[in-house]
RNA sequence: GGCGGUGUAGCUCAGUCGGUAGAGCAAGCGGCUCAUAAUCGCUGUGUCGCCGGUUCAAGUCCGGCCACCGCUACCA
């Protein structure tokens, strides 16, 4: 019974690189987790992109001597090539900054506008007087009433750690450009989400099945809601569609409105590129279909609160009624997946202090898998945890050079040398019945595990397979029997049976490997699909853009044993992994070197 | 200040419903030689942060304390 998964990642902000650390939150756990329900014979939309509006891209431009619109291309062009690199199997990354995502984003507003959910009122802002444009609480810095601390931002005292109003700040001045910041009056929309406490804490109610911390966190935030501004003056983002606000050239809707309103315009963007321009509605309006939203900590008040709010308030469900927008009924998210942060010697990644490893240059050097099975098998699941070189390059070496990719070479080195095919098997022993129980019943343990976002889990169980596979080799000495072929091949056979077995569990993890893997089994044709970057036209007018996008639906890899084939013919193999040199644990690679 | 998390073998961490503590790495010894000097077997060590409570029984539940960390929603 195949079921509609939407796997929603958090889009990343394209005002600079992405770090490992980014990746780490978003990209390697909903990619491991799609692969698999794809395997497994679900029907995935994978959708993303990148955010493009708001303060900080305005402000990184004009450090750049750049448009917001040139600098959200430079770096959309970036983060799309990093991340396919990384392999991430995307069936749509686009971006904020498209036709479908203006549209969709005020069809919704204007759904929650009709429904009374977002009403226009005055309040106090900072504006910078140089260029009238808002200017964010973290961007107005001064002392601190309470402590006198000198670098206190606008909404917090790092000093003292107490809230604060930027207007209460002694001498305040504007981050940017040092100047002293207007307080003016200025009218903006407000979502009210205190109209949602009540079907929020029943939808919450359900939620059982959540991970504690994140229950917990949302049922806290639900219970002290208060109205959020959802407009800001400025001029770089999506116009508010109403008249006497439409062509207002300083009121823009805010970022973080329109940036989780993206997982609904991208999946509407796909839809219309694709046969059926409704197809969007299998993922978002059946109630069976499954959403899984991925993301790093920071962002789980989005995800939780803000953007079933938003849907509630479209669906004409929160607590004050009403009746659905343009989009019919919506589905809320089935499970908000949060990761922690991967740290650097303990600290977080900072671009101003150097410990940080960006993506692309990570890419270069170690190539996708290498990442991609460290953060599965030692990423910030369920707690902050640190990266270090030196358990990078333990892990690549010992567990897949050594453990995975030499049971791979041993294995398809005998079969070559002694027979040149896959061998054929006779009488089966007790062992290799036993051997074969252990890599079937692994279908279900790592399936069950990666299902549940379980992912160290997974990995691990996926090589226990492995280990027992090496184990299972050195009892039984098929280099001994050259005396007793029948028995020789039969212990090949089923080490290459497990071998391919394996490789399918490890799919998800390392899709770029299994590939190999497949091929050096003397397979031919996609084992793993991979996502590729294609320029696209504006679905209206304006300038064509890349997408990530890819054809997952061609004929590969399936989440079960799959007998493999007599006789068919072997090379000799070359080794999968390359082992790192150990002294690049003890000093880094030279764009990352370790401080001492 | 509020909310939350973490504290388990030298290191990195698992420990779902409470039942005499686990894995990997590192260290030592041995086997094998097909394979990327790969692999396989054997061998330890822990007042499970501290104090108290509930219980026949607590790393596992409750209360308090200590240490470190994160979040605190107009940076996404």
């Amino acid at each position: 019974m195949s079921s509609h998964v939407l796997t929603a990642v958090a889009w990343p902000y394209a005002n600079g690189p992405r770090h490992i650390g980014h990746v780490s939150g978003f990209g390697v756990p909903s990619d491991v987790f799609s692969r698999y329900r794809r395997m497994a014979g679900d029907r995935v939309l994978m959708v993303s992109g990148t955010d493009e509006h708001g303060t900080p891209i305005q402000v990184q431009a004009d450090a750049e001597r750049l448009s917001p619109r040139e600098l959200a291309d430079k770096y959309n062009k970036v983060i799309t090539t990093d991340l396919q690199g990384l392999g991430l199997s995307y069936d749509l990354f686009t971006r904020t900054t498209t036709s479908v995502h203006y549209e969709v984003v005020q069809d919704l507003f204007l759904a929650l506008y009709k429904n009374g959910y977002v009403t226009p009122r005055t309040a106090m802002g900072a504006i910078s007087p140089s260029t009238g444009r808002t200017l964010p609480d973290r961007y107005v810095e001064g002392t601190c009433p309470l402590c006198g601390y000198d670098g206190a931002r606008g909404d917090q005292c790092d000093n003292c750690g107490n809230q604060l109003d930027p207007a209460d700040l002694i001498n305040p001045r504007s981050k940017i450009n040092g100047e002293t910041p207007q307080f003016v009056e200025t009218e903006h929309f407000f979502l009210d989400l205190p109209a949602f406490a009540d079907s929020l804490g029943t939808w919450l109610s359900t939620r059982t099945d959540w991970r504690p911390n994140v229950l917990k966190f949302s049922t806290n935030l639900v219970n002290d809601l208060k109205p959020r501004a959802i407009t800001r003056d400025l001029d770089w983002g999506v116009p508010v569609p109403l008249d006497g606000w439409r062509d207002q050239p300083m009121k823009r809707l805010y970022v973080w409105f329109d940036a989780v309103i993206g997982y609904l315009s991208a999946s509407v963007e796909w839809a219309r590129r694709s046969p059926d321009r409704d197809a969007w509605k299998q993922w978002w309006t059946d109630p069976s279909a499954e959403g899984y939203y991925f993301m790093g900590k920071d962002n789980i008040v989005f995800h939780s609160v803000i953007w079933p709010a938003l849907l509630l308030g479209q669906n004409g469900a929160g607590d004050r009624g009403g009746e659905p927008g343009v989009f019919g009924t919506l589905n809320l998210p089935s499970e908000i997946v949060s990761s922690e942060y991967l740290t650097m010697s303990g600290s977080k990644f900072s671009t101003s202090r150097g410990t940080v490893i960006y993506v692309g240059d990570f890419l270069r050097e170690f190539g996708p898998d290498s990442l991609r099975y460290f953060i599965s098998v030692a990423g910030p699941e369920n707690q902050d945890t640190d990266f270090t070189w030196d358990e990078f390059v333990r892990r690549i070496n010992f567990e897949l050079a050594n453990e995975w990719g030499n049971l791979v070479n041993r294995s398809i080195s005998m079969a070559h040398k002694n027979v040149g095919a896959i061998p054929r098997p006779s009488a089966p022993t007790e062992a290799d019945h036993q051997l074969l129980a252990v890599s079937r019943a692994a279908f279900d343990t790592v399936g069950d595990a990666l299902g549940r976002s379980r992912f160290k889990q997974a990995v691990t169980e996926a090589m226990r397979v492995v280990s027992a596979a090496n184990r299972y080799l050195s009892d039984q000495e098929p280099w001994k029997r050259a005396d007793d072929p029948d028995r020789r091949d039969t212990i090949l056979h089923t080490a290459l049976q497990v071998v391919q077995d394996a490789n399918t569990l490890l799919t998800p993890f390392l899709p770029h490997a299994a590939q190999q893997v497949h091929e050096s089994m003397g397979g031919t044709g996609v084992w793993a699909a991979q996502p590729e970057i294609r320029e696209v036209d504006e679905l209206a007018e304006g300038p064509a853009y890349p997408v990530l996008t890819g054809d997952y639906d061609v004929e590969q890899a399936r989440w079960d044993s799959i007998p493999i084939e007599v006789g068919r013919p072997l090379a000799k193999p070359t080794p999968i992994f390359t082992k790192l040199d150990p002294e690049l644990g003890e000093t880094g690679p030279d764009w990352a070197p370790i401080r001492l």
